[in-house]
DNA sequence: TCATAAATTAACCAGTTGGTTAACTCAAAG
DNA sequence: CTTTGAGTTAACCAACTGGTTAATTTATGA
């Protein structure tokens, strides 16, 4: 049947992250990977030597995907409301279209937080100089020490946590799935509008 | 050595929890938790027949501490500020105690949304109602749909998130723990004035 | 065409893991 | 004293799991 879609490899890392996002590192199979991809076990070896090297590569292709578009907004040209509006954005719509990411990067450094320096090094994972600096130019407030701090642990929380806990928060909202998914488009201009207010 | 201490049992589960908690149920070992409880495996099964079972004992006893002091804080006497500030403490001070407990029920529900619904039947976890009065009391703002939702998901957000992605938010902020731990301790007196704020 | 490398498979293996069993200790009740 | 039942142990087991091997097929390019 060969590879005649995606290559082989392609197909096991895409299903090695559905599978991994739910499961985590110890919960996934080798064998259930296999099965969805397709192929048999030392296939899955031949590509990947170790399940622990198919994690890592998994992991950090979800690591990259979470923080990789934040740096670049928080690091461009755009004036600081537009700014958080993209931020807002691209948050909550990066989550919402891979369900699980945000749970499994939590729930894997959790248990091993040098996963994090293991690929980034001692280098910043995102430079928030910028934004800082925009901060305090717009709110002196903002100068006082952690207090930007506080701005942007606000704003990652308000973005990520309703995804992250979706089956908590939906019981004790009680709203249906389709409800909530529609709550949760609602929060982008919610979310912005409550911080652009702090400015 | 009989149980001289607490009983056994207890010995157990508080053991059981500090391993589930960072493992999870799929990377817990039943001999790890024997091992650490001073027993050994037979032991384990002749107080807690299986792994699931055990499991969820220490869940439900996890979820009953997390959601626990919400519904009393909530459905309480006080004043709409000051049942803020006291959600907030708690929450802040609750969590800061046991680490890991809040990735743990994310990490188990993100996986079998139905273990809620299991131990809570159809009721509701939490009565949102006497506090949604209150809010929309406060603020006309708050009769609007789903207004008064968004208001208890960006207060939960904000208390739990930073405690909940601890690893990777210190990282961001480049923060050492202690550092990031006194951050911590800032952030319930700056949730509160942000969400009084709001009214 | 033919040699060489890549892709693929079935069978197998050793270590781990949840769980069981049968025997033993010991304190309390009768 | 002995019966009884909870507490405890070492040894064991079957299933699972990650990983390997050796042989085979398929593509490739000289």
């Amino acid at each position: 049947m060969k590879s005649l879609d995606a290559s082989t490899r392609d197909r096991i890392l895409a299903v090695a992250g559905t599978v991994f996002y739910q499961k985590g590192l110890s919960g996934a199979r080798m064998q259930e990977i296999a099965d969805l991809a397709g192929i048999n076990k030392a296939m899955l070896h031949y590509y990947f030597k170790s399940k622990e090297q198919l994690f890592d590569t998994v992991f950090q292709q979800a690591l990259g995907q979470f923080l990789g578009g934040i740096g670049q907004v928080l690091n461009g040209e755009a004036a600081l409301p537009a700014k958080i509006e993209q931020y807002v954005a691209y948050t909550t719509t990066a989550l919402a279209e891979t369900p699980g990411l945000a749970a499994f990067i939590v729930h894997e450094l959790q248990q091993h937080p040098e996963r994090l320096s293991k690929q980034f090094g001692d280098s910043r994972l995102v430079n928030l100089d910028a934004f800082r600096q925009q901060l305090a130019a717009a709110n002196a407030r903002y100068q006082a020490p952690h207090a930007a701090e506080h701005f942007f642990a606000n704003m990652v929380a308000l973005c990520v946590y309703p995804v992250l806990a979706q089956p908590l928060l939906s019981r004790l909202l009680h709203q249906s799935e389709a409800q909530y998914r529609r709550f949760l488009g609602e929060r982008a201009a919610h979310i912005t509008q409550l911080l652009l207010e702090q400015l």
